[in-house]
DNA sequence: GAAAACATGTAAGCTGTTACATGATTCG
DNA sequence: CGAATCATGTAACAGCTTACATGTTTTC
């Protein structure tokens, strides 16, 4: 199993520039081949000297500017080789196990530190990886071949779902009576009635005042699944409300980046004028809404 | 997060030479440097010169023999810090989804095969796990400690265990129908009444023949988590019996490396001389035996 | 007395990563 | 018109594996 066969894998879906191919592998999970320019253009070095692909090569005006790889016939006999070849079991590297071996040096509140970390990293990654599944077009020229990938990212989630339960009883076995003190602090609820769900978060321990603060409540999306959220203006600090500090741009790109719809509910009496303007341009995309009423907000979120 | 951390924490446990590490490594799944002489000398003789171990030398007769390493205290520090380090999310390898990836080249037949294999391969995994947990003496410090190395070792038969369970859920969309087909043809139950679970095997779709078949049934024992089996005389081959194929002897040897406790139900007209020599000495050993009476054979398994 | 395990190291090679080098095109 | 993206490659290095080289001790 190498990179190689990967390559014809996506060759054999649609012709690629090493470019291209460059793109997929990095925002995809599964081919763990790190967006590798290195690996990937000598791959197809050896793949066109085997005669697994050929190229055609595109002249930009007078200049080759690009060469866009297609599977031969060598090359789709040699992937079906692949794809009936026995299959091995994962590998997983988990170095936070090897943390946790050695965790009993620590005290009560690092373990617990530790862990909770760990846990908010799992939320992340698993934010991450959902938003990833919804922008890969994934092949679907049959409905088994859209079953198949379906299932190659239900299994991708499902890791870090599995993972995020161990973190959990963990915790639980660890820290019986001190688990949920944290999480009482903030103050959220998962909204499940509507078309789909959405967390609702009335106010938090701190302030949302830095980027930080947006991940660990991305990471909370993630552990439940919630591609949405709803924000009282409780749980917003008045450094988000004041524009030069940039702090409402930061936090609302990191939601962005991890396609969490985002819709805040602010009296009128909060905003100043420039805030009004700012949040007027954020509600023509789709992606962050600002409303005074709660009721509008949900409905905006949820259509 | 680097092979010298893992070292620091088995020195922390216990003082240890080069050859010992190596082997630790080798029989430890979560730490994932493969039992490596190169990377484990190398990385001795960089932790010395940063004076996080010491060694001392020990002479057998006149020439030196071997290097007994010890962590000092700066590297006693280095260990605590490195547990309360930021953790990060795990990093596993399937190449097995870039295979079902393409895999709607394969027809009916080819699909189904390939998925049945990675189920297999899954649960042989699992019993090697579980049989390596069973074996790695884990430090018992603590009563804190001990429950996290359990944890961790619960961890890992349990991403193979949610991998099984998401394999099973795949074959069971894509062939609901053909699903059970395949396991009929197997006769055997799962028994749970007694002190432990054990595999009783009625017969198979070909009796137990060769090394291959065995890992079936480990396979099986795998998926099932049970770690003792009791196969009945109608599952084996005439070539089991016949002493001169090896073929006893090899099956034995892989339910002995995979620590699965055998009784085997044979009525005394199917047993020649030499059989019951070479049964009565492997009833010896507590890994195997050969019993004429079920009753017999499921007492001493449970033992 | 031979084979397996104990014990310490080195050399060569593969895989994968980061960084570098260069230039065209597109978009705000 | 400057920055980002598209596009193709190379160089150097880190990490890890396999194989080699050597000698002792234990076990069957």
């Amino acid at each position: 199993m190498s990179i190689e066969s990967a390559i014809l894998g996506l060759l054999s879906w649609r012709e690629a520039t090493g470019y291209e191919l460059k793109k997929i592998f990095e925002n995809s999970s599964f081919m763990h081949w790190s967006g590798n320019n290195n690996q990937i253009y000598k791959a197809l070095m050896r793949l066109r000297e085997e005669g697994y692909v050929q190229s055609r090569t595109v002249h930009g005006g007078e200049t080759p500017l690009k060469k866009i790889y297609s599977l031969t016939q060598a090359g789709a006999e040699a992937l079906k080789n692949f794809t009936a070849a026995p299959p091995n079991a994962p590998e997983c590297r988990k170095p936070f196990l090897v943390q946790l071996a050695w965790a009993d040096l620590l005290d009560t509140d690092g373990l617990f530190a530790l862990i909770s970390a760990y846990e908010k990293e799992l939320g992340l990654h698993l934010a991450m990886e959902q938003e990833k599944a919804r922008r890969f077009g994934a092949p679907n020229r049959t409905p088994r071949e859209a079953l198949l990938w379906e299932m190659i990212f239900t299994n991708i989630s499902g890791s870090l779902k599995s993972e995020l339960a161990w973190v959990r009883s963990l915790r639980q076995k660890l820290f019986e009576n001190k688990k949920e003190e944290e999480k009482r602090n903030m103050n959220y609820i998962l909204q499940k009635n509507g078309t789909a769900p959405y967390l609702e978060v009335f106010s938090l321990p701190s302030p949302l005042q830095a980027e930080a603060d947006a991940l660990d409540i991305v990471a909370l999306c993630g552990e439940h699944e919630a591609a949405h959220l709803l924000l009282h203006a409780e749980a917003l600090s008045d450094a988000f409300f004041d524009l030069k500090t940039k702090t409402a741009g930061g936090v609302i790109q990191k939601f962005v980046n991890y396609r969490i719809k985002t819709a805040a509910v602010i009296p009128l009496g909060r905003q100043s004028n420039r805030f009004r303007e700012w949040a007027g341009e954020s509600n023509k995309g789709s992606q962050f809404g600002v409303f005074e009423d709660a009721g509008e907000a949900v409905r905006w979120l949820l259509k």
